[in-house]
RNA sequence: GCGGAUGUGGCGGAAUGGCAGACGCAGUAGACUCAAAAUCUACCGGGGGUGACUUCGUGAGGGUUCGAGUCCCUCCAUCCGCACCA
């Protein structure tokens, strides 16, 4: 009997080697590979067994690379600054340095036993001064290109974290992060630019290999429009008041018009009549919450006292304000159309105003029940009437610019990115503002500037960062003027570091530069990146943007940071729990690698399921590739010394492995590519009962799967003789004659159901398969046959009446 | 409301339009053992039949096809995203 496998021997052993001798070394002739995690942020309850998951997958796929001849770029690094490190420093009473610093170490450990092949040379931190140097130097690159900039304006407020919120952090009207609800407050902000890249960050999208899901939430989150500014003017004013419409078509249909509350002509248009109500409207809307502008499903408003001129037909349509109407996009005012917009029609209902059809599916009036959004042909509508609506909507742009009242115009959803926080722990904003100067960048060669210690760190909840506190640092002098003048006291958001990182890790020490240029073009951008699908809108479109930044001010070469993206699915606990600590149900991987071993682990976390879905973990399922590995164990130490000879059925075999595993692998099906091995390590099995297998399908077999098991994987790779390293190896190829079978069961079906399944040669004709067929079939056959089909090494089927 | 994904044994899940349930977990029986664990062997969707077999079966209902888990249409359920963006 063979020596056991021992798990925990043999895992010390190879993670021994690999220190003193890594698999993966810098090496400039070959082409490099560079496969990217989401980098995690140093929580202080550490790693669970999804989190490992996607380390899993990209270490998998880093290896696969690596024998495919690449040089693998496969850095690790802390995304440190931000609020779940300052919430949890608060919470354990430490200072966020220190607590970020020993979760830092302890998450490193924990991710070191995943044995993934992490060049920590890389490694980064957002946190470290040598690191947001770099986030402060791009935050002032973007100030001198008038990207960066400073507006008051009501913001979302999450009352218990006490900070502004970008508004791709606001989900369903709560914080992204603590799912309080979000209130509005009036802060002084800094904004970034990124509508101007809006266009680029929509169209760029078709150059990217990731998932259609992201890409379609990036692209909703965008929101472009493409429709018509048009002018209405105020009836006895001089007054006028634009709308922006994406139905011009529907011009003639228009009833109404409303104005957000917030509108800068609202309180304008108010009669002696009317002014106290609207006034009152427009101070019971500036209260209202988003979550309670959400929720409110009836429609509310109140009617100015004043009159606009639709230009297209010159009638008088009476001007209300209402809170359905957003601020903050378009003109911030409408033009109605009930009979055409949900919206309009039920405001129309409830307000009594008068609904006009201008569009008919079939050209015929209708006693309109609900709104018709549809197309159809214009009716009611004048010269317009009796055309197409489809083809109007393209051509009325035109025919209002020409008439002087309105243009062709678009419009986003998107909005400027509001990057201050009023929290302690990030990058201090690097802005001083000067009585005479304005706000004025604190001096490139300056920076970084650190972020002060200080006693108090919690939040103040005043729209002050708790930096506004420490005079000695705020007071300072303008580097333009010398005056006395006072630093921003607000600091980044977490995604401020995250945005960027990535570029950092392949020059890491660099003092002179964020990233040499040289570097830049050897080792950028990535190639594949691998995280949880929660960023899409966040990190993703950030990093998208600020990398067309540095490619416009010529830091970089390329203007799209990842070329394909994989999310992995979540791995949750009994029942599709969520695993977390408060439920209970969060599998840790220290027991089960203590007991199974690292390998067994890997190999579970990938065979629990599709790496893209969302799977259950199921505790017992680990024995299974742990009952796999030492099988696989016991054939290699009992036919690796036998000197067997390969049939052909072994050739045959070993060749259909390479193609399974390889198609499997490269189709990310990595669930199938785990029962592939088990497959085939059964059927290794089977050969090795009969007499031996070769060994030549042994090492085959261990080549492919190093990059899942990769202790293993050396183990048997040296137990079968080897000196050099399993991972020296290149990926093994297939050759599609070898795999080819000699004789294939074919199933005989008599009107599509199987009856029975014979062996035939693989070039037996058509004609020889369907008398093999119908001779095996003969007594079952009952009827005229009307047809017969041959699906070669399939089915045969004849079709018979009876 | 709009958009997307998913739905297959007791469970996790496999199936380029071609023998549904690969692979694994759990379970049943047997071997080994004083015994247990581990390991090995066999069985393992439902109904019917002693049996070679037969019949039903991939959320529901239609359709296309010689043949449908897979393609088309209409629903249902669950999950995710967006949500007054004019």
């Amino acid at each position: 009997m063979a020596t056991p496998y021992n798990h925990r021997e043999i895992e010390r052993k190879w993670k021994n080697v690999w220190d003193k001798k890594p698999v993966n070394v810098k090496d400039d002739k070959k082409p490099k590979y560079y496969c990217l995690d989401m980098f995690p942020y140093p929580s202080g309850s550490g790693l669970h067994v999804g989190h490992w998951r996607g380390y899993v997958i990209s270490d998998v796929w880093s290896r696969y690379k690596l024998l495919n001849g690449y040089y693998i770029i496969h850095p690790m690094g802390w995304d440190a600054f931000g609020l779940p490190a300052e919430n949890y420093a608060i919470k354990m009473g430490v200072h966020p340095a220190k607590s970020t610093a020993e979760n830092v170490a302890n998450i490193k450990k924990q991710i070191n036993e995943i044995a993934a092949i992490y060049d920590w040379d890389m490694e980064v931190n957002t946190t470290d001064p040598e690191f947001y140097k770099w986030t402060q130097w791009i935050f002032v690159k973007m100030f001198k290109a008038g990207l960066a900039y400073e507006k008051e304006f009501p913001i979302n407020w999450c009352p218990s974290c006490k900070t502004g919120l970008a508004n791709e952090e606001v989900v369903n009207g709560a914080c992204e992060r603590c799912g309080t609800a979000v209130t509005k407050k009036n802060l002084r902000q800094w904004m970034l630019k990124i509508t101007a890249y809006a266009d680029r960050l929509l169209e760029d999208l078709n150059k990217l290999d990731w998932p259609e899901k992201v890409k379609k939430m990036q692209s909703d989150w965008i929101g472009k429009s493409y429709g018509a500014e048009i002018e209405f003017r105020v009836e006895n004013s001089d007054k006028v008041i634009a709308v922006y419409t994406t139905r011009p078509d529907t011009l003639y249909g228009a009833t109404f018009m409303v104005l957000a509350p917030e509108h800068e002509m609202a309180k304008d248009l108010a009669t002696p009549e009317t002014q106290k109500e609207v006034e009152e409207y427009i101070f019971k809307a500036s209260m209202k919450s988003s979550v309670d502008r959400l929720q409110d499903k009836e429609k509310t408003g109140v009617f100015t006292g004043s009159y606009a001129i639709n230009p297209i037909n010159g009638e008088k349509v009476p001007i209300w304000l209402s809170d359905y109407v957003l601020a903050d996009y378009g003109t911030g005012a409408i033009m109605c159309v009930p009979a055409h917009d949900d919206r309009d029609f039920e405001f129309a209902k409830k307000f009594n105003i008068p609904i006009i059809q201008v569009i008919a599916k079939d050209g015929k009036e209708t006693e309109l029940t609900e709104a018709y959004t549809g197309a159809g042909i214009v009716i009611n509508s004048g010269e317009w009437s009796g055309k197409d609506s489809a083809i109007l909507k393209k051509e009325a742009p035109e025919i209002i610019e020409k008439m002087g009242v309105g243009r062709k115009t678009t419009n986003y959803k998107l909005r400027d990115w509001v990057f201050s926080r009023q929290r302690y722990w990030g990058e201090p904003i690097p802005i001083i503002h000067c009585p005479h100067c304005g706000c004025v960048p604190v001096p490139e060669e300056e920076l970084p500037l650190l972020l002060p210690a200080v006693e108090s760190y919690q939040p103040t909840g005043t729209g002050e960062s708790p930096l506004a506190d420490m005079e000695e640092w705020v007071n300072t002098t303008c580097p333009v003027c010398g005056a006395p003048a006072k630093r921003e006291t607000n600091t980044m958001p977490q995604w401020a570091g995250s945005s960027w990182y990535f570029l950092r890790y392949v020059d890491n020490k660099n003092k002179n530069e964020l990233v040499s240029k040289e570097k830049a073009e050897a080792y950028l951008p990535v190639d594949m990146y691998i995280g949880g699908v929660e960023h899409a809108v966040l990190h993703l479109l950030y990093s998208r943007f600020y990398t067309k930044f540095l490619n416009d001010i010529g830091v970089i070469n390329f203007d799209e940071p990842f070329h394909k993206l994989f999310n992995q699915g979540m791995i949750n606990g009994k029942n599709g729990i969520k695993m977390s600590k408060s439920k209970g149900n969060v599998v840790s991987p220290d027991d089960l690698i203590r007991d199974y071993g690292c390998d067994s682990l890997r190999l579970y976390e990938l065979f629990v399921g599709p790496p893209e879905l969302d799977s259950e973990w199921d505790e017992r399922g680990i024995d299974g590739v742990y009952r796999f590995i030492n099988r696989l164990w016991n054939l290699v130490m009992e036919n690796k010394d036998k000197p067997v000879k390969p049939t052909k059925e072994m050739i045959r075999l070993r060749h259909k492995m390479i193609y399974d595993i390889t198609t499997r692998l490269e189709s990310f099906s990595l669930n199938t590519v785990i029962s592939g091995f088990m497959e085939y390590n059964n059927k290794m099995i089977e050969f090795a009962k009969k007499g031996g297998i070769d060994k030549e399908t042994l090492e085959t077999f261990t080549i492919l799967l190093a990059p899942f098991a990769p202790h293993i994987g050396e183990e048997i790779w040296s137990q079968l003789g080897h000196e050099r390293g399993v991972f020296e190896n290149t990926w093994p190829k297939y050759d599609e004659n070898a795999m080819k079978d000699e004789e294939k069961e074919v199933a005989v079906q008599i009107n599509g159901k199987t009856k029975s399944v014979i062996k035939l040669p693989v070039d037996v004709t058509k004609e020889e398969a369907l008398k093999a067929g119908k001779e095996c079939l003969k007594d079952k056959i009952a009827g005229t046959i009307v047809k017969e089909i041959y699906v070669p090494g399939r089915i045969i089927n004849i079709v018979v009446k009876p």
